[in-house]
DNA sequence: GCATTACGCTACGACTCGTAGCGAAAGCCC
DNA sequence: GGGCTTTCGCTACGAGTCGTAGCGTAATGC
């Protein structure tokens, strides 16, 4: 099915803008969000069936169908929700933002609702565009917007050189950016490990010293 | 399904030791490795079917079904043994020996097989214990054993410091472990962009500077 | 009140699942 | 070769899920 054009922003994805009629109930939405995260505690991924999210959710199977395409979708927008509790408050210095945002991360990916769900639709992802747009939209841009801030804040701040060159700019955001949250998801979903504070302080400090130190002449 | 004890090592997993009777056809257990991957190229994880990966095998279902508990162990087996061929050749230095493990890591991850295969059991692996110690022993741990044969090559260099304390040195190699596989997984399929050799470059750097700089007391 | 849309409910064919039962085939051991 | 053991291919089966269609009803805007 493809995307009905005029995307809202954040969450508000689909519902083609209708003005007259009877609203969709905006609680049903919530209700079944909420009721996606609560099956994937408790059955993962593969054993969540629609039909029991639309139980849960106390609405019929049909009116989840009429909002969402599938499956992905509708988890998609379930796991935004958790990521969106993300912030990044100024705790005064980079290294410090950094551990900061980085246990918020660790704290999401601990719930297991967020550990069944965002990998599974990752994996879907490979092989579906419309899927990949849709959680780099409301799921990986975000947090990538996280990072420039950060960035952004330490450059002020004198921690970390101003990159000239807009494109190495780009480049070294992005290679950050797959650098913590990889790091991260790796710990905490393959390593099956907590990302708690003593590894967070490892990673910031090894992270910390490969950016700074690589500016190119200092002393 | 309790796993049978016993296990052999690396892809020998199952298969309860039984001297008589009609022995069990190698053939087919590759045959139906060959069909999952191709299965996982053309349908992804979700629409892959066990009756789909028989026939294309050539083999009956139950034949899947007596060796392998499900869908999950099945394609753990089929995805460990492509990254079988990771190695560490020596490159005479700790960066270069990094950068060629992490090309060959990313080729295997560009791979449609990998990409869809891998992320998906990991997903079900967090709620599945067994599966999750499977997947531990067959692709994890391998990977493990590339950081420490590089680590010690790069002590001996003189490259990176010694660590005194032994748990420390543990948990600085699980850290770059996380970090290095963690990136690339990352960059490949979240941010779904190559990790090519430009993009080698840069992480390489970053990281070893993280690790040499931390050298705590040097000049 | 009327048009329009969302909703709940039921029912449906198609598909997949995992298992059971059977006869035949392919090895080992005497 | 004869016999024993295990695997194999095949068929069939009940159970469960899928995604959709149809219908009557509820809730809004004009």
């Amino acid at each position: 099915m493809a995307q009905n054009g005029g995307y809202g922003r954040g969450m508000q994805i689909r519902t083609p803008v209708c003005r007259t009629g009877r609203p969709r109930s905006a609680a049903a939405d919530t209700a079944i969000l909420a009721a996606t995260r609560a099956a994937l505690v408790e059955l993962g991924w593969s054993k969540l069936t629609l039909g029991d999210v639309a139980t849960r959710a106390g609405v019929a199977k049909t009116t989840l169908y009429r909002r969402w395409p599938g499956k992905n979708e509708l988890v998609v927008d379930a796991v935004a929700e958790l990521f969106g509790e993300l912030e990044l408050p100024d705790r005064g210095s980079l290294a410090a933002d950094i551990e900061g945002v980085v246990l918020q991360f660790a704290a999401i990916l601990a719930r297991p609702e967020a550990k069944s769900g965002l990998m599974a639709v990752v994996a879907e992802s490979t092989r579906d565009d419309a899927l990949r747009e849709r959680i780099r939209a409301s799921i990986v841009d975000p947090q990538k917007d996280l990072v420039l801030e950060g960035r952004a804040r330490a450059q002020t701040r004198g921690e970390l050189p101003t990159e000239t060159d807009p494109e190495e700019a780009a480049r070294t955001v992005d290679l950050i950016f797959d650098v913590v949250a990889g790091a991260v998801v790796h710990r905490t979903l393959v390593s099956a490990e907590p990302a708690d504070e003593e590894w967070v302080r490892d990673f910031t400090r090894v992270l910390l010293l490969g950016l700074t130190a690589s500016a190119p002449e200092r002393f």
